[in-house]
DNA sequence: ACCTGAACACCGTTCAAGT
DNA sequence: ACCTGAACACCGTTCAAGT
């Protein structure tokens, strides 16, 4: 571990507005949002921003760091408050509304688990894989989740929902609608929980 | 029906090269190539391009007719030769696979299901909507496909696949794996056809 | 050590001028 | 009727010059 030594007092300010301004951005924009404008907006040298965030992908990442680690940390809260399958399900629920309703969170999501099988190693990766794989280790000893659903399975399911969801351009009620699909599944609809 | 009067030599050769641009680009460079790049490598101005196509999803829909309508006319060869349940299966999973395969194939295919719940009035969408409305209702009659599922839905969800599947970059078996989750859902694997 | 902003390469889109 | 390509606005990225 080694620990970053502190940063110019210039350079902390201009990190915070950068980010300020980028959270901003993103909301408004989409993940898509022009980092030229982020820096102006920031009041700041575009070179700026590529020293404190060398690609898009470092600023999305460091732009939700709280929001992705709110999401773990709902997790070990519903894990602790609902039976696995239930907690399961409604954490999936609450990920995918925040992915459909924060504009660049599912692109930051998307991007943990891309490439190869495993996760991405990125905090925001490790935090929410994590998360995951709590959760549905704990589904599964309770018998109420399918034993071979790997965790980012499970994660690019959600990333799918939240897809699937956008395309209907915020319905009301898609993102339940599209999760209950996948988890039930789409044959005929017999004896269900 | 307005039947298009001929168009002139010029326009007609014209046309015929930028579709032939812009296949090749979008299979090399995804649904987002370079208008201009088209242009040039069609041996035009950038003009001719917007006069022919006036939008990059136009020139999409152009460019993948051929395999659209084939997809539709292979719904209609599946639902021949199996029994409801399985052709839809199958067709999906085609669906899939083409959309994973051929760049830019599923960037038009979801268009075609964007927006309102209804599909999106352009001759693909009215082809891959009417193909699925076909297979959806025959498995209903059946009994194998959950009463309540809209053909609009079913072709999102294959969309989310797609998206899944490609957060895994070329996996083999992403496609089988991921459908197979979304038919038979998340719970555990007890009793399954 | 950090910042600035000009510079470069690239892209989408429009439109006056041509044939 | 159709085509051309310059023109404009915009963006990402780099880097020499500054403090």
């Amino acid at each position: 571990m080694t620990r970053a030594r502190p940063m110019r007092a210039d350079a902390r300010r201009n990190h915070e507005r950068l980010l300020t301004a980028a959270v901003e951005a993103f909301a408004r924009y989409g993940e898509r949002a022009s980092l030229d404008d982020i820096a102006k907006r920031a009041g700041v040298g575009s070179g700026t921003l590529y020293r404190h965030f060398p690609t898009r992908q470092a600023l999305l990442e460091a732009a939700y760091t709280d929001r992705v680690e709110a999401l773990a940390a709902r997790a070990d809260d519903l894990a602790r408050r609902l039976p696995p399958g239930e907690a399961l399900r409604e954490w999936l629920y609450e990920l995918c509304v925040g992915s459909v309703q924060v504009r660049g969170l599912k692109s930051l999501l998307g991007s943990a688990v891309t490439d190869g099988g495993g996760p991405v190693d990125s905090p925001c990766g490790t935090a929410v894989t994590g998360a995951a794989t709590r959760l549905l280790d704990a589904a599964r000893r309770e018998g109420t989740v399918r034993a071979d659903l790997t965790p980012v399975e499970l994660l690019r399911l959600a990333h799918a929902v939240t897809t699937a969801c956008e395309l209907g351009h915020g319905e009301p009620g898609a993102v339940r609608r599209y999760l209950t699909l996948v988890t039930q599944g789409l044959g005929p609809t017999a004896a269900r929980g």
